[in-house]
RNA sequence: GCCGGUGUGGCGCAGAUGGAAGCGCAGGCGACUUGUAAUCGUCAGGUCGUGGGUUCGAGUCCCACCACCGGCUCCA
């Protein structure tokens, strides 16, 4: 055995060190601030602990805590210092997962005599949660063969089913649990805290509870015992852990800033929505500037839509059951809806909930020929799912909503290109509205709930990632997350502040055309079967109208403001000025308003402020001289004086205008 | 649906241990006529989410339901 071992550092560097060193020992020679901030470490491509010994020629990269690498072994040492703590509170507990997700940790619980957690217990194990720190408990790594990790954990079920998971290993293994209790079949790795805690953890960890501190428990919550409600629900506890009190400060400073932009307070604030309580949960009503700005994204769809070959129908919102019967969604869909009215002697009417199946009635009102195909049938179309109380949230799940919905029933010839022209067209109107930062999701058939055979669901499965593949972006696999009856492409659209959202679905759909035995007489005079594709751009426009406000913070762009421009006279003897500014504006298309000098300016400037208005006129003598307006931009700390009326006028011509349509021409192939 | 929490005038909040419902903003009225983020005064507004119960007495305690908030499951 050698009596030095060289190792490879990430800058190219080697470094020989006596055999028996650490990586720690590693860290503390190359420098006293990175060994100070180490909390783990990479060899030969493996996580590990600082304790892990050197070998020879191997490849060393020291994780440091101000890392995303360096905080998640942070927060996972973490979650172990809260499962310590619950038990210490809770004897006889039993502790099942505990990893480290984004921003911090949560440990799942399944406590004595079904004992739940409140708020105030977050305290209480926060501080016992500072007293293990004190102590300083050294993390400590062991291995175990899959028999002494089951007489380990003897009394601790959630545990032994990890370990009976990772001994059948099978390549199906959830990669959670797996990674819970060390990755290698056959073999499991824990991490013990002195005399009381031991945990089945592949780690790393950091060398000593001492390491940690800076945290704060957010949250509890009941969570299913392996996501699956069939199962027993554990007692779940969230926290954020981070290298330092700063950064934990900055955490908490952006869910700040997420709730400043929460469009359900928003909403309240700029007098856009609400959900009275005496319409039920999830049911929104739209007041008159939300119901202005709504009008303001609908009517630029429809003028978006007409332009690329779309055609608009109108259907009703209740039908029949034996509508819903053909189409299966009262086999496959039925928990979604709401229950049925009994009318006309025992007929069934139910609430609709998709429209696809009254656009394949406007299809099938007639013999259809190739010749119209594509046909493209849109609809703002409400709609109205049962979903479950606990979901409910804001206007981003409701319970009715309006889609901006499309079929678009075609050739199988005529799908490939049909799919590409559409995402085109589904980008392009994101961008106008703002939003440019997306990626794709293509979710696939799902194990249960499918009708159709395997070839078709491949094959249409196939003629979405073609299209996707086309668009150049970055395209995600989201297996088993396709409607019953195809797969489905959707746009993630990340927003201002990168959280990410699904908008737009692209459905492709070989069941309804059979289910509904639609055809088209081909060239060949011969009766074929269309298919069909279900598309939303928007999503819902609900949803949308949502990610919108949220995305601007409320502020948004002229073209979809509701009020675009205040004019604000000094004193009453210029509002009659102030009117004729506001009546100028409006012949050129703005939407323009002006108050009257009832308080002090100082006032009605905040006022104007608070509201996000994207400009605020203020005209006064000199103004009434010149023909001038004051102008104050919105996100503007300074006011410009003395601008002509005329060009200010000319401007927002253009800003309060729709955006005409970046790539016009490009999307609306196929127009007829 | 499940777990935890919340529910007081339009909005934001006070109202230890049960003992006569308050503040700020918003709103009405009056005065002030103001050049860039809150002028002054005055008035009005609440069956304390709903329904039961305990009590001499309930905004305060108990039960059920409704709605909302944070999660889980689900999802546009």
């Amino acid at each position: 055995m050698p009596s030095e071992v060289t190792v490879f550092l990430p800058d190219g560097s080697t470094r020989s060190v006596p055999a028996g060193t650490t990586i720690a020992d590693l860290a503390a020679q190359i420098g006293r601030r990175l060994a100070a901030a180490a909390v783990a470490a990479e060899l030969d491509g493996v996580l590990v602990d600082l304790s892990e010994v050197l070998v020879d020629d191997a490849r060393v990269r020291i994780i440091t805590s101000d890392t995303d690498e360096g905080r998640d072994v942070l927060r996972h040492s973490t979650a172990h210092v809260l499962a310590q703590a619950v038990l210490r509170l809770w004897p006889g507990a039993r502790y099942a997962i505990g990893p480290a997700i984004a921003d911090g940790f949560y440990y799942d619980f399944d406590l004595p005599h079904g004992a739940r957690f409140s708020d105030d217990d977050l305290a209480r194990i926060e501080s016992e949660m500072h007293a293990v720190i004190d102590e300083s408990q050294p993390f400590v790594r062991e291995e175990h063969t899959i028999a002494e990790g089951l007489e380990i954990f003897a009394d601790q079920p959630y545990k032994r089913e990890i370990i009976e998971g990772v001994a059948e290993a099978a390549v199906r293994i959830d990669d959670e649990l797996a990674a819970e209790a060390g990755g290698n079949p056959g073999a499991v790795s824990t991490y013990r805290n002195g005399p009381g805690f031991i945990d089945l953890c592949r780690g790393p960890h950091v060398a000593s509870t001492a390491r940690l501190g800076h945290f704060k428990l957010t949250r509890v919550a009941g969570a299913y015992w392996r996501g699956d409600e069939r199962r027993p629900q554990l007692q779940r506890v969230y926290g954020t852990a981070w290298e330092s009190d700063k950064a934990v400060e900055a955490y908490l400073h952006r869910l700040a800033e997420a709730e400043r932009r929460d469009h359900r307070r928003l909403g309240a604030e700029l007098d856009l929505f609400s959900f009275p309580p005496e319409l039920g949960s999830g049911l929104a009503v739209f007041h008159p500037k939300g119901g202005l700005v709504r009008k303001v994204m609908e009517d630029y769809s429809r003028s978006r839509h007409e332009q690329s070959g779309y055609q608009f129908v109108n259907t009703p919102h209740i039908t029949k059951s034996g509508l819903f019967e053909t189409s299966g969604h009262l086999q496959w869909f039925a928990e979604g809806m709401f229950p049925p009215m009994e009318l006309d002697e025992g007929h069934q009417y139910y609430l609709k909930p998709m429209n696809c199946p009254f656009h394949i009635l406007i299809y099938k009102s007639r013999q259809r020929s190739y010749r119209e195909l594509p046909l493209r049938l849109f609809e703002f179309g409400t709609v109205y799912r049962y979903e479950k109380s606990g979901v409910i949230h804001g206007l981003t799940r409701v319970r009715g909503v309006t889609m901006d919905d499309a079929h678009i029933f075609c050739t199988r010839d005529q799908m490939a290109t049909e799919l590409q022209s559409l995402l085109g067209f589904v980008l392009d109107l994101l961008r106008d509205f703002g939003l440019d930062d997306f990626y794709l999701e293509l979710s696939t058939m799902p194990e249960e709930k499918a009708v159709g055979t395997a070839s078709e669901w491949e094959e249409a499965t196939e003629a979405l990632r073609q299209a996707a593949l086309a668009m150049e972006l970055e395209l995600v696999l989201d297996p088993g997350g396709g409607a019953f009856y195809g797969p489905k492409i959707s746009v993630q659209v990340r927003d201002a502040i990168g959280r990410t959202w699904q908008m737009s679905t692209i459905q492709v759909d070989f069941q309804m055309p059979q289910r509904f035995e639609m055809e088209y007489v081909g060239q060949d005079n011969a009766r074929h079967q269309p298919i069909m594709i279900h598309r939303a751009l928007f999503g819902s426009v609900e949803r949308f109208f949502a990610v919108l406000l949220e995305h601007y913070a409320g502020a948004l762009p002229t073209w979809l403001a509701a009020v675009q421009v205040r004019i604000l006279p000094v004193r009453d003897d210029h509002t009659f000025y102030a009117q004729r500014v506001r009546s100028l504006l409006a012949a050129a298309g703005v939407r323009a308003e002006a108050d009257d000098a009832g308080e002090p300016l100082g006032a009605r400037i905040r006022r104007a402020k608070l509201e996000k208005l994207p400009y605020v006129l203020v005209v006064g003598d000199s103004d009434l001289a010149a023909g001038t307006v004051g102008v104050n931009a919105r996100g503007s700390d300074e006011p410009e004086r003395g601008v002509s009326t005329d060009l200010f006028v000319e401007k927002l011509r253009l800003e309060a205008a729709p955006p005409v349509g970046r790539g016009f021409g490009t999307a609306g192939t196929g127009a007829p």
